[in-house]
RNA sequence: CGGGGUGUAGCGUAGCCCGGUUAUCGCGCCACGUUUGGGACGUGGAGGCCGCAGGUUCGAAUCCUGCCACCCCGACCA
């Protein structure tokens, strides 16, 4: 059992907490509201990276990166935009420090830049005054670029992975010459990250549009990915965005057709953040502590020794050594930890806090019976398999665990998605059950306003295979063309 | 930015009201020995600008003032 570890009944968000700094993950540093990810959460993002990279790719995607600072006056020529990130900007307005006659370090007041840089909340405007040097020709056409890059967002409370002062994320920034190709480009990017994180995190999503109070700074629409923690609250978990002309027209990005007639292009952008950790997390995690996808684990599997004195550790190594050959032969991350300074109970412990798929056990009597002890983390099982039947019995149970996380969540989703036809209903769902709430909606700014006020729930999103049949708003009793998904959100 | 709270060893804490020996305890750390199939035990040891600065006092972790940081609640969060 795992040590000290607040339990999700007792205090989800302390649970939260607890759990990123004891698997090791994450851990807040003397920077406010910024985090140093540790060596094995960054290993688990690399994971997703290397896949979501990979992705993008196959969509025809090529990298690129731009620069972290952006000059002021570029956030004024898209007006939305500024007005979304404005109060959440990190600025800087010198270039230089200077010993004081009292021995201490201070802003050298006359190197004062003569226009702000801004530390990048996101790269649409950088990027978009890159394009218009780069876009000429309907031929220069489709231009579809992701970067890998840091952003500063200057949020007012900060939680680790979910929100960050600074954060790590891709953000993808393609133009098109057509507004169709432009809204198929944002549609296949939600697919794709829906794709990833129900494949390969294992998260069950709901792919839907924002409505516009919750679009973008500058989108016409927000297509999203919209998932469900173990505590009934949501997590966007990804964005995709159809931005019409505006960023065209705000960095005059303009191309000849073939008609050799000039005019702008149309826009997406596309982005997921280090917040899929959180995601992750929150999703397959219980009270012994993480639990990591097979697909995303950095060590698959683990094979913990179990001896008396050198005689046998040598036995078990030999074993051990074997079936680390074979199983990486096949692919399979695995790691032997021979460490002699902890002992095995110790190591059992620190692996399920660490959320290892799977941990072999191998000790002097498996070495007598040509066995092995597998240990599944998802169920807390144990079996004995013999020593020749391991490469493929490891095969299997990744398989298994991958389905059975998402089985898990998809089942956990469906017995916490309530369909409710009054507002009464509503508000009762929502305080004693929590989850998605399906509701038909007027689809005024103003209801929506209203419902948050009232309830804290927002409008996830307007899901997209939903059966778009009418009814009666359940706040103002007006036509309501389809229902809605509300929940409180992180 | 408003309301509340907390800063004592790497971590978690006692002591603070009511000033007075060498600042308490647990975890962790180091050494040695016994241990090793679910977070071992014993013995010994190291580790402290008591958040920072000033003040009161013979004497301050303790009282006073200012500052800083963090946490919680609110506001904020495309």
């Amino acid at each position: 059992m795992a040590k000290n570890l607040t339990t999700r009944d007792e205090d989800y968000s302390k649970w939260y907490n607890e759990l990123v700094i004891k698997a090791d993950l994450a851990e807040n540093s003397g920077v406010r509201g910024c985090m140093v990810i540790k060596p094995y959460g960054f290993a688990i993002w690399e994971m997703m990276q290397a896949e979501l990279d990979r992705m993008f790719k196959e969509t025809g995607h090529q990298n690129a990166y731009f620069p972290l600072f952006i000059p002021k006056s570029y956030f004024s020529k898209e007006a939305s935009h500024v007005d979304g990130f404005a109060k959440e900007c990190a600025v800087v307005t010198h270039y230089r420090l200077k010993t004081a006659e009292d021995g201490s370090i201070v802003v050298d007041q006359t190197a004062k830049l003569e226009e702000e840089l801004i530390v990048r909340p996101t790269s649409e405007t950088i990027i978009w005054d890159t394009y218009r040097k780069w876009i000429q020709s309907y031929r220069d056409l489709p231009l579809l670029i992701n970067q890998w890059a840091n952003v500063v967002r200057w949020e007012m409370r900060t939680r680790l992975f979910l929100r960050t002062t600074e954060f790590l994320w891709q953000e993808g920034h393609t133009a098109h010459a057509t507004k169709d190709e432009a809204i198929a480009e944002s549609e296949q990017m939600m697919n794709v990250y829906a794709d990833f994180v129900e494949n390969h995190m294992a998260v069950p999503v709901v792919k839907g549009l924002k409505t516009e109070s919750e679009r973008f700074a500058g989108a016409l629409e927000t297509y999203c990915i919209e998932a469900l923690m173990q505590d009934g609250k949501a997590l966007q978990a990804g964005t995709s965005h159809f931005l019409g002309q505006n960023f065209a027209k705000a960095f005059d990005v303009k191309f000849a057709n073939k008609q050799g007639k000039q005019e702008y292009v149309w826009a997406t952008s596309w982005g997921v953040s280090t917040r899929l950790m959180g995601a992750l997390i929150m999703t397959h995690s219980d009270d012994n502590g993480l639990v990591l996808p097979p697909k995303l684990a950095p060590d698959q599997v683990v094979i913990v020794p179990i001896y008396r004195n050198d005689e046998q550790f040598d036995a078990v190594s030999e074993v051990a050594n074997n079936l680390m050959k074979d199983l990486r032969a096949k692919g399979v991350r695995v790691k032997f930890d021979k460490r002699d300074t902890h002992k095995p109970g110790w190591k059992f412990n620190e692996y399920e806090l660490k959320g290892v798929p799977l941990r072999i056990a191998i000790g002097p009597k498996d070495i007598e019976k040509g066995t092995v002890e597998m240990a599944r983390r998802d169920t807390l099982t144990k079996e004995i398999v013999e020593t020749t039947a391991v490469e493929a019995r490891v095969e299997v149970l990744l398989e298994e665990i991958q389905d059975n996380l998402f089985t898990k969540a998809v089942n956990y989703r469906s017995a916490h998605t309530t369909q409710v036809s009054s507002y009464d209903e509503f508000k009762k769902i929502l305080n004693e059950k929590g989850g998605f709430i399906s509701a038909h909606w007027d689809g005024t700014s103003a209801t929506e306003e209203q419902i948050k006020k009232e309830t804290k729930a927002t409008i996830r999103c307007i899901p997209l295979d939903t059966d778009n049949k009418a009814g009666r708003c359940i706040v103002t009793g007006n036509i309501s063309a389809r229902k809605v998904l509300f929940a409180k959100a992180y």
